[in-house]
DNA sequence: GGAATGACAGATATTGAAATCTGTCATCTG
DNA sequence: CAGATGACAGATTTCAATATCTGTCATTCC
């Protein structure tokens, strides 16, 4: 049997997000789960209070590797200005990776995130932190003259909403969508230095 | 009978939207229509080839109402920074209104919307296409420096979805969204300027 | 004794048969 | 004869019976 090991919450995440990529969002069941990992579903509820409560976990997973994809931009020490360029375009290239490689994961986890609702709100906040120290950054040293950079770097982020917001996942596929995230990008950063 | 009146394409959809309006979208039928006018759904058939065609002819119309809403401040002789701020205001405050005033029927028309994409693609080509001539106006009297007014307009229509796409109207109602507003208009506006 | 189990009640999902709807067209009607 | 009708076939939806799932907890097992 595989319960040779410890059953862990993490291990627990690991069978769920095998079977979510098995059954999709609307299949995938706890009992699946308990038997992938050969255990009761009783066991899983002792780990995690309930399904949604799983689900969140997993959401969480997944969106935290996007945040640490794009904290190193915040740590650099370059202009703030290409910084700003950059965790865009590398959040936009995440995102239309992830929905090209495989649509029906993406779907599956963008399903998952609709549900989480919270969890979804920590990871905007998450972002737009981020995004607000690079912007602060670019103020301090005197390339950007806007007011607030908390303010800005929100507003940034819901102006690119377009190409990160799995909603409009199928629109990345497009022709000219590079062109129309190269023209956003310009179009603000002519914004924040004002 | 009410058929002492000609049976028009206009009376059907008239007819329509009062059928979509009780029933919503998911249980509204080319029958239930032509009950509602007192005719076979043959003779319905005859005006609309198809249900899609019906329901996309119903789009049209509640998308043509807000362009139609917009286009007085393309023609305005005025400063067109103050009108590209109204523009947008005015595009925020009709589907706020909309959204919150009747929301199970701007769901059913967000619905319809949905279906019927080649008439949502033409309706952002028309309202881009307004904006397109407010920035070029504002080019050309020196007061906007962005090269293509076309690229321009295009991209803030795209940076205000938040603000206009259905998608996003259960957050039009939260506290701030007036100030997330503002805040954009006034960033897109300094990246216009220059 | 702390972790795992599985029986259980209520909620949710699946299934397949019956009902309704879409779209066509031969026929009817003024 | 132009416009309307309603019967029809195939597609889709509804509905109720059945099966499965979620979450709990008394009991079992190391």
């Amino acid at each position: 049997m595989a319960a040779s090991e410890t059953l862990t919450a993490e291990r627990i995440l690991e069978a769920t997000e095998e079977v979510l990529r098995r059954h999709g969002p609307a299949k995938a069941t706890v009992v699946d789960v308990a038997r992938a990992l050969g255990v009761s579903h009783g066991t899983v509820y002792r780990h995690f209070r309930t399904k949604a409560a799983l689900r969140e976990a997993v959401s969480k997973r997944w969106l935290d590797r996007t945040s640490q994809t794009l904290s190193r931009f915040v740590t650099e020490d370059r202009d703030p200005e290409a910084r700003v360029r950059d965790w865009l375009a590398a959040l936009f290239a995440a995102k239309r990776e992830k929905a090209g490689g495989d649509p029906e994961l993406f779907a599956t986890y963008s399903v998952l995130a609709e549900e989480a609702g919270e969890v979804v709100s920590e990871h905007i906040d998450e972002l737009t932190g981020q995004l607000t120290e690079i912007v602060r950054a670019g103020v301090d040293s005197g390339v950007f003259t806007v007011t607030d950079p908390a303010i800005a770097a929100r507003t940034v982020f819901q102006a690119t909403g377009r190409f990160h917001d799995p909603a409009y996942a199928r629109e990345w596929r497009k022709p000219g969508a590079e062109e129309e995230f190269g023209a956003m990008v310009e179009l603000l950063l002519r914004g924040l230095r004002g």
